[in-house]
DNA sequence: ACAGCCCGTGCATAATTATGCACGATGCAC
DNA sequence: GTGCATCGTGCATAATTATGCACGGGCTGT
């Protein structure tokens, strides 16, 4: 066993939580950046003081240079006294997921390799173009029929970190 | 004459200004604001120290306090390393047909009541999901296959409307 | 076991931005 | 003319954000 498994099963153990928890919970400033543009998104932030405080009511603990940080990273920015989201007209004219992310209805995992998204009928050559367009280089090959795509990644670790994008793409 | 009218008069008499300039000196903010906005839409702008010596160079005397201000006024927003123009495009965000337009390959019309799309293999559907979901009242129904969308319409002016609107919308 | 690499993080503080205060200019009413 | 209100401005500095540095954790290879 590897020392890196053990806070795995602990976390397991206390919680009873699941493996998608388990995953979030390795992936820290992912899930905490997540956070951060759900927050700006539903309400007003001023500074990142105040995001601090909110952001550690959430349960994450991080300190204002994280969180400036962490928004550069985001792209987001201020306008006068308030933060704001990254600016959704440009993002879709260049996110080729923007009209087809609704399409997909489940995100599934078969071995170590495969990762199965199931659409609605009919549109998974749509977003399988969307997903090629992308070239994530933890991607080998995906082949889509009707309702149904699989994604051929090489090692557990890029399954992992693929099923985790696409899960914060497709908001499943 | 009132005190306040002698720098007025020294200043016309001194650069032969016409009643534009004079208008400008008056409103003063205001060139300047157009200024800011002119050179951030144009230039990368990391700091105001910076705005503050472009616009120097373009006549302006200001400092960093009043350039503050004045971005505050104008709604720029700051994101990471550079200065951003407020969003002028909220529409993008709803165009259903961002990601999918480009499967659209040919547009053909059969008899006066009907539209026929060609796309790139297994899109038909992604395409005709937008089409539906833009309610046009010209349509009166539509059906897809794998690479072929049928539009129906009524009148033989809807159907042109229709076809000059998709000719658009897909840049065939 | 170790060393090396990469990444994220907090601390301290440099860099940047915002703002309180006082002032000058302008317009208006008396 | 004066007095008052409003606005924009610069100066000084408070508030906010960004970043250099050191550290710890995780991962990989030997």
């Amino acid at each position: 066993m590897h020392p890196g498994v053990r806070p795995l099963s602990r976390s397991h153990s206390v919680r009873g939580v699941q493996t998608g928890d388990m995953a979030a919970e390795i992936h820290q400033s992912v899930a905490r950046r997540a956070a951060i543009l759900r927050i700006i998104g539903e309400s007003t932030v001023r500074n990142q003081d105040e995001l601090v405080k909110v952001l550690r009511k959430q349960g994450f603990d991080a300190t204002q240079s994280s969180v400036s940080r962490d928004l550069r990273e985001l792209g987001v920015a201020k306008a006068g006294d308030r933060y704001i989201l990254p600016a959704q007209d440009a993002g879709a004219a260049n996110n080729p997921f923007a009209a087809v992310a609704k399409f997909v209805v489940d995100i599934k995992t078969a071995g170590s390799s495969l990762t199965v998204l199931k659409t609605t009928t009919g549109t998974a050559q749509s977003v399988a173009v969307a997903i090629d367009s992308s070239d994530w280089h933890e991607v080998v090959g995906t082949i889509s029929g009707d309702d149904t795509i699989f994604i051929a990644t090489d090692e557990p670790k890029d399954q992992k970190k693929l099923r985790e994008r696409l899960r914060g793409i497709f908001g499943i």
